[in-house]
DNA sequence: GATGAATGAGACTTCATTCAT
DNA sequence: TATGAATGAAGTCTCATTCAT
């Protein structure tokens, strides 16, 4: 019971602080998404910014350990890393809300970078550097390739386009300038990552 | 003098928003910076909302024009594109704050993304596809690619090697997980967009 | 509960607008009044305009109410005028404050006479119209009366009279320019109306 | 010219004052109205209150010396007390904007009833004193008559009325409540505070 | 545990007044 | 004398957090 009510009072946060921000939420909102006074969360979260500090850290840390099981069976690196890429774009395709807020929240993120919440990132980002590793070792992946900034690229450039699929949705003005589907940015990530956007013959 | 002092509050305000985000800014803390009293700030822009949106408006113009007059004599698309990620990322660098706020402060930048404010982000995007069309055109970029696609991936990448750097100093405690130069980032993204990640051979 | 502190939050505005008008009480003076928080006042008003003008909508009501218990018993139309003018008398003589408010603060009530919140005063005007007409169709008042006219007139000279009475005692140095009972006022009103300045014979 | 240039601030800040009322009306407001800047004013009255001050001494200064010379010739004193209200009506209709400012500002005014700029107002009200007992030692007026009341209610009926004709054009929607000419409202008066508002047979 | 009324610090914004030109 | 940019005190209102029930 306890953990389910702490379970829903996040995924109630993800859904609004994706809505609203971090900042334009009230602690109130949260609570009003599941039917549940303001007072009830304080009893399960601090404040209000623990509530964010868990969400990342929980999230990430799942995301993670979902992405290495997936992972483990398989031997080909390029194949682990377009798997990642893929999974990764799928579940934020999944949960939308989730998606938005770590795409869009990242400040606050980086606010508490400083704390151990952030270790769930970061973990994140390591599990994409062993793969760059591992491939370079193996002879798939160029030897001069910076691992530390390659996996901020990568990290950076599935943010790209999870970014613009979130705006296309959310502006209706502005869709036009986002205007692709979800698959052709996998598609579109997986070949540039493999062979770069020059055309292959050269 | 009207001018400069408009100009010295929007540098003011990209130095307190990039420290502390928009949210944990006081207007009295942009004013402090360059000692100018809360009140005078608003002489010159009516809320505060005001001051991130015309900030957003006029740096990403001046960006992007300044990139057009930049890449205007160049010939080689390859050379165009290689230009435009060295100098965004040399902006930045030489702009820290700028950059902290642009890459950071991203969900302030898509609230407005329904007003004609957000028109000078989406015309540097717009740059970036007409790049990869001409690419295209020229046959040396690959014909597959989506642009509207690539530019957000492209986008994204460049704003993810410059977070990672921005971070390694923002954060003693994690700064080696970030631990790269930024002439190694850009090195990166040049080889990485240019043939992938996978090794040369092949 | 929560009634009596709506009211008790209305009866503190009253006092503290009436010391000090609307635009010189500060919310939090309300507060102070009543030991209430400033906050909480915005519970049970949206805003300190609506403070004013829920005070004047609700007391204005009650007291038209009020006069028409009292008079339907009456018969005769000249002791329905007569006993309007002395309960209005009456009640802004007990209530002290709300006579203040009332008579003091008119340019607030005609800044929302736009407003739904004007028909509690105009509902006033409109009994004392009705008590005209009766008169009129009686024989008992001048057939030549324009009754619109007039009930403004009386309106004005009650409020006249309670001006003054107020203002002899809240400005020690001129209380003399004002120095008459509520008895003679009542008395010179009743008189007055009855008929005319000039004296009986003739 | 400098008495011009004081004149005119009055003149713009009676309507200024008269059009948003003394709290919403900005001294940059009564600036504007003339092309004059707000550092000006301050050359020729020490705050805002000052000239609101300024304005209620003089143009009630000006208007009892009118009504005193007016009356002068006069030998009758119902006469003259109907030249009296008539004038005030008329006064006011003319200079719209001071009926307004006086109508409806009374709040102010009894703010600094205390002050020595009081004395203009009551120097109106006495002359209206002065009236009355001349007619009641003439055996015009009736014996019992008490004046400090009488005058204060003969001079918040000539307010009732002239407020309601404000209302009348100032809102539209409850325009209806308050229909009637102002001749008709003067002939209200007069007849009423000749003979009362019962029916001539007595 | 759950509630939600109450709190009050602190944010944004306004505007009377000052003062250098 | 005239200006109007600059000032900063002070007001309204918000909202995270507390706590009595």
């Amino acid at each position: 019971m306890r953990g389910n009510k702490r379970e829903a009072i996040l995924d109630a946060a993800v859904k609004a602080f994706a809505r609203r921000g971090f900042y334009n939420t009230r602690v109130k909102d949260i609570g009003t998404e599941i039917d549940v006074a303001e007072g009830t969360l304080y009893k399960y979260f601090p404040t209000k910014n623990d509530i964010l500090f868990s969400l990342f850290k929980e999230k990430w840390s799942e995301l993670t350990s979902d992405l290495r099981r997936k992972i483990e069976p398989l031997d080909d690196v390029n194949e682990k890393m377009m798997l990642i890429l893929a999974t990764i774009v799928d579940v934020f395709k999944t949960n939308r809300d989730l998606a938005e807020l770590f795409l869009i929240e990242i400040k606050q993120s980086s606010a508490f970078l400083n704390s151990p919440v952030a270790q769930s990132m970061v973990d994140f980002l390591d599990l994409l550097e062993e793969i760059l590793k591992e491939g370079i070792a193996k002879g798939v992946y160029r030897k001069d390739l910076d691992t530390k900034a390659a996996r901020m690229m990568i990290f950076g450039a599935a943010q790209g386009v999870l970014l613009g699929w979130i705006l296309k949705e959310t502006i209706p003005n502005r869709g036009k300038a986002f205007d692709y589907t979800i698959e052709n940015a996998i598609k579109t990530i997986r070949d540039v990552f493999k062979s770069g956007i020059t055309s292959e013959k050269k």
